[in-house]
DNA sequence: TTCAACGTGTGACATACATCACTCCATAAT
DNA sequence: ATTATGGAGTGATGTATGTCACACGTTGAA
């Protein structure tokens, strides 16, 4: 698990192997089934999730106790409630499995002392944040200037291999339209 | 125009004052007058703005040459076609003033050269890359749970000032409906 | 003053989508 | 072998919204 960290890390800075044992000692393995909760909304969350293997939904459930699926997570990339983690905020949103997961996990506070110890590694965590925001930015004009069919069509353009192991219905959550619209659809 | 950037750095990171002349050394003041582009789509950008003053929209124009409004900025925001600026490639959006505004600018070599010599100051980008980050996603939030109305009552309530400051046509073209469906929104 | 430009409201109609209901199939559980 | 369960497709119907058309008031320029 821990390989997979590392070169995720290098991919944006270097860092020598004292160094990259420092941050591997702030990160603890955990495992998951499919269908688990990683955290449930309500919860005050004080966790970063790095996902080595597997795949997550991050989810909002409205007033409906409709479900919203706000993105996705598979192999190398990070999920949290940013907002219930960066600002210690209770969570609005949960994180569940939907295959079988093993994740990599930093709490605030190490997350913190982190920052402080080795100061090149805020640029790691910025260059992750811009692509984000980036991501998500790309995501709202998607939804400003295509209809059902074309967001679809970018998904599954986008992300191939998400397509693959998501079902439609999880699909639909997550574009915003019923699995019924959806499944009329044609690619 | 340096003291409002002043103020809002040190909102989150502190600065000596040799610090932020250093800081203050890398922007340059620019006045623009209501509808000018501060930048146009399909150009190489290498420039973050800051706003001092005044109201802008980010604007990306579909196939149909429909305009579409991926955020407003006033006072106190930054502002670029994001990916442009961090990854060097052309913008797919337009920056234009719904009112006078100023900026003060720092070119991507600059902001380069900032971070290195003050790496302090990423820590003030990562923090708000993070909340941009979080808005974002948001949005994106609303999008999927709200109805319009609810969208635009939210959006009311977090902006006040912008709503008596931009035309209800440009508050569709954020929102993502037409301007007569906004039209016969009551509040 | 007159006129153009802009922002806004509203009626009529078309359309995309949600919703409800039902069916079918594959897989896992008993 | 039989029965649940989850994923997916599809018809019928209602509703929200887009689109087109027109009207009205305000502001600023000629």
């Amino acid at each position: 698990m821990y390989d997979i960290l590392k070169n995720h890390i290098e991919k944006i800075i270097s860092l020598t192997d004292s160094e990259f044992e420092f941050v591997a000692s702030l990160f603890t393995p955990k495992v998951y089934k499919k269908g688990q909760f990683i955290f449930h909304e309500g919860e005050y969350l004080t966790k970063n999730f790095f996902v080595c293997k597997g795949l997550v939904k991050l989810v909002y459930n409205d007033s409906d106790a409709r479900e919203h699926i706000v993105s996705f997570a598979m192999e190398d990339w990070w999920e949290t409630d940013f907002e219930a983690f960066y600002t210690q905020k209770k969570t609005t949103m949960s994180l569940i499995c939907l295959e079988d997961t093993d994740v990599l996990f930093i709490t605030y506070d190490d997350y913190k002392h982190l920052c402080n110890a080795l100061p090149k590694i805020e640029h790691f965590f910025l260059e992750k944040a811009y692509f984000g925001f980036i991501a998500a930015q790309k995501r709202i004009l998607s939804a400003l200037t295509l209809n059902t069919a074309e967001r679809y069509r970018q998904l599954i353009e986008r992300y191939p291999n998400l397509i693959q192991r998501v079902p439609k219905s999880q699909l639909a959550a997550y574009l915003g339209v019923s699995r019924e619209t959806l499944s009329r659809i044609s690619i």
